[in-house]
DNA sequence: AAGACGAAAGTGGTTGA
DNA sequence: TCAACAACTTTCGTCTT
């Protein structure tokens, strides 16, 4: 983690890869704010910032004593949380009640520090977005660890001048997408377009964009990753479940799943599987839940039947 | 009647010239 | 930029249970 100031404003820029080595194995050191590369041991940062528990704590009263004043910094706020607000209590910092005359600067002062929190208009837009980013990952239901990567992804891309010309709405889904995917949380973008103002075109596109520019990498989802939760949702046992998933096995093995829809690839083997453990679902039902149509889960099921030697009893 | 099957035509994205 | 292409969808008629 980096500082880097400019004027008033900080940055914090994470570090994690050695700059001349590119080892991934960089070691800590709290005690001296350095960060140490194991390859080729060079001090990768000197001026650190630990984000932990400043002691440990063996009780309720010591957690009480120890711990930090303030909530941990996140990056799912747009200044990170940092900032200082007045409190809406009243009372100065001796604890005495302020006089009535006085109440009136007090609100002024309260509502100018609020104004002066999110200045300029790139603060304003991220402010905005964090928001709808919340807003959506909560309707989808998805944990911290995948908003905290979305807002992250969405400040990268507002950094890079990415945001310029396109929805905020639309940004914001691109980037829970793709922090969907790098979390390997599975999601659709069906699923996410259903939860977000943009259109399926518009998130598609933006998502494209600003992972070819980020440089995100992404593989195309596994398959695997999204039996799970479609059969919890189709109320299939864990049997079929881990039949569903060994038939995708033997798919992948067999080079059936490339180039194929991976949620269409996911749906025929939960079929399959259901059929062959006498928990048939209908094509439809399946296909409503994956959100394919019944002929993609008949043509990946052909396939899979043609060439795997899965013999079905219908 | 519901579910499965398959053909045909259309759509939107990718790739390569 | 455009055509070719593969994957996928929609629609619809037919067959099976």
């Amino acid at each position: 983690m980096v500082l880097k100031g400019s004027g008033s404003k900080i940055e914090l820029e994470e570090i994690t890869a050695c700059p001349e080595c590119d080892s991934k194995h960089l070691i800590r050191d709290y005690n001296r704010g350095e960060m140490t590369c194991s390859g080729c041991g060079l001090v990768v940062d000197d001026n650190f910032i630990d984000q932990g528990p400043e002691w440990r704590a063996f009780d309720a009263e010591q957690n009480e004593k120890r711990s930090r004043g303030g909530a941990p910094m996140t990056v799912m706020v747009h200044d990170k949380g940092l900032s200082t607000d007045i409190g809406w209590g009243n009372r100065d910092t001796h604890g005495n009640v302020v006089p009535t005359r006085n109440r009136a600067q007090l609100f002024r002062m309260r509502k100018w520090q609020n104004r002066t929190r999110a200045s300029t208009s790139a603060d304003r837009n991220l402010a905005m977005a964090l928001k709808e980013l919340n807003r959506l990952a909560s309707k989808i239901g998805l944990h911290r660890r995948v908003r905290e990567d979305a807002a992250m992804l969405y400040r990268r891309a507002v950094n890079q001048n990415l945001v310029r010309g396109r929805s905020v709405e639309g940004v914001a889904a691109a980037a829970l997408y793709g922090a969907c995917r790098r979390c390997e949380v599975p999601r659709t973008l069906n699923e996410i377009t259903a939860a977000s103002r943009a259109n399926k075109k518009e998130v598609g596109r933006t998502y494209r964009y600003i992972s070819r520019e980020l440089k995100l990498n992404l593989q195309p989802a596994s398959p695997v990753v999204y039996i799970n939760r479609f059969c919890r949702e189709l109320e299939l046992s864990g049997r079929v479940e881990n039949a569903a998933i060994r038939i995708l096995n033997q798919a992948v093995e067999a080079e059936l799943t490339s180039g194929r829809g991976p949620t269409g690839v996911a749906a025929a083997s939960i079929y399959v599987a259901s059929v062959l453990y006498n928990s048939r679902k209908t094509q439809k039902c399946i296909a409503e839940t994956v959100g394919v149509t019944e002929v993609t889960i008949r043509n990946r099921y052909k396939e899979l039947a043609e060439n795997l030697d899965i013999t079905v009893q219908i």
